[in-house]
DNA sequence: CTGTTAGCGCTTTCAA
DNA sequence: TTGAAAGCGCTAACAG
């Protein structure tokens, strides 16, 4: 039903059409203000046969909403781009259903320019902030812009922050606890190198805090995001430290490597090393590959926050600001009893 | 450097610090127009010592361009969401460094109101389409609003259309050529369920013709981007088709399921099946798994539409308006001759 | 080389 | 319940 005039409808036409001013259109379109049945059926009714649609531009130049939500995505770690991308849909699915449109920032530079540039244009109702750090300058930039935003993660100071998380706590302190019961005394933790992630710094004071609770030697050593990585960490396991009976691995992918890795060597697993990784959506989702791991409930997380930050965009009252989300840990095929256990 | 009055300086603000017209400001920044070296030194001290940003949105609405890109991207197969990534990821990259954003538009509706919208407000200066069926009414949507536009795929009338493709066509035929010269004569090949996709019919039509020139029986299945889907397709293969002796996967994902499947009953590979699949960015990317395989190179391919789009805008000149790229062949250890080859 | 003046399409006082 | 008019921040004729 639109008139192809070259030009699409305006706000103008509309009210020409209904016979009626802009004014009228604009509450009527928002509900600011109360228009009467009879005139709001008219400016429907205008804007079904012209096919009218407002420009986001115009709306959020004069001062109200653009219907854009950005999405705060550092492209850093490509190895766990399974995860992520799995983020990214539940969250624009939640999103799409709100309405709202979903701007990818991919701000890989230092300055976060790209951060500001949009947030200070009002080019976005609300952000959604990914790959969180311990101090994150990010944070400030939306402060600045009194922009509604959601933490995907946590920093070092939370206070009047809007986050949803994982409980990586939690998390550790059960793979730990797992290890312990099935007699391990020596674990090392390969972590992700990344340094400054709040999930990073975490998940390795949790697992220190875990072991010493337990009265394990537990040991740290970073592992990047391959396999690669993880047949490397066996033989870092190998040649240095041989006492060790049990690993955690930050990721499916690098337990995966790990794994081969180890069977290459003659070590069996879960006979004479016991593995657990954090994540499993990359390898472990493929069905053959069965580890001992956590899950973390990141497509949940997300869809949450995305929730979340929707809530604030309607001024809705949020009952939680800050959530924990509580990771599923899952027994499997890669754990078992110590094997050089005095009985 | 910024003033910290709270509000951010506007273009009115550079000028009258400068001591020019907001004109000159404009005009400085774009280069529609020469300014004096002196008057342009002045301006972008005054840009400088303010913090200012121009408002794409402000800039847009006044007849300019936003900066924005759009990616409009079905959600529509989680099963290939890594591919799908590197895509995004790939193509985000080079808008990056030409400093354009990104608005990953999810458009799930069937009527496209969410890409309509978006393209009809000129949020965007120009749009990548993703999932390109053979007839897409994406298209007329794009061309009404005469907006600049790529596709990644391509339709069944392309005359005018700008795109980037996979040679699918090439591909298809070297993987026929190939198990014929291994001996075989009875090949299936498992594709993708999604009818309507440029790429599924074309990989359709060109593995028929294939056969047809290779004079081999070529019998086609649906499968599904699974495990799953994979290991069921062995199942049809037993029960239904015992002369085959090859078969071709569209994904890796399906492979590993089939190939594991096979293991389990028997069949072993290639010795007494031979199987080659498309696309090898998520198993076949962990390592442990070489089949022989397509690499459709869709990172690249996704790079060049992105440096097509942005010369769009720029009004160069393209020297290929549609480009296919071809996909190289690799020879993994999932092939093999014919078992039973008369000889 | 520079400035003046209209808008772009919308929201929002303020007044009726 | 409605309208008129003033902007939001910028670009682009048109006129010096």
């Amino acid at each position: 039903m639109r008139k192809h005039n070259g030009k699409r409808p305006t706000i103008a036409d509309v009210a020409q059409r209904a016979g009626v001013s802009k004014t009228v259109v604009s509450h009527a379109l928002n509900g600011k203000r109360p228009v009467s049945e009879e005139t709001r059926r008219r400016i429907f009714q205008a804007i079904e046969e012209l096919g009218y649609q407002p420009n986001p531009l115009a709306q959020r130049l004069a001062g109200g909403r653009t219907g854009i939500i950005g999405f705060a995505f550092p492209l850093v770690t490509p190895g766990i781009a399974n995860l992520e991308m799995k983020i990214i849909a539940s969250a624009a699915n939640v999103f799409n259903q709100e309405n709202y449109d979903f701007l990818l920032l991919t701000h890989a530079a230092p300055g976060h320019e790209n951060l500001r540039r949009v947030v200070q244009s009002g080019l976005v109702d609300g952000v959604i902030l990914l790959q969180v750090r311990m101090v994150d300058p990010r944070i400030e930039i939306l402060r600045e812009a009194n922009l509604p935003f959601v933490l995907f993660g946590r920093c070092a100071d939370n206070a009047g922050l809007v986050y949803v998380d994982m409980d990586v706590e939690h998390a550790m302190h059960e793979c730990v606890a797992h290890l312990a019961e099935l007699g391990h005394r020596h674990i090392i933790y390969f972590h992700q190198d990344d340094r400054g992630f709040g999930l990073v710094e975490r998940a390795l004071k949790s697992f220190a805090e875990a072991c010493a609770s337990y009265q394990i030697s537990g040991q740290t050593l970073p592992c990047g995001v391959s396999p690669e990585a993880g047949a490397e960490a066996i033989g870092q396991l190998v040649d240095h430290y041989p006492q060790a009976t049990a690993v955690i691995f930050w990721t499916d992918i690098a337990a995966w490597g790990a794994i081969n890795a180890a069977k290459a060597r003659g070590i069996r697993i879960p006979e004479d090393l016991s593995l657990i990784c954090f994540d499993r959506s990359t390898v472990a989702a493929l069905g053959t590959f069965h580890p001992t791991a956590v899950d973390i409930r990141a497509d949940e997380s997300a869809a949450l926050a995305a929730q979340m930050l929707v809530a604030l965009l309607k001024n809705e009252p949020l009952s939680e600001t800050q959530v924990l989300v509580r990771p599923y840990f899952v027994a499997g095929e890669s754990t078992g009893r110590c094997p050089n256990l005095e009985m």
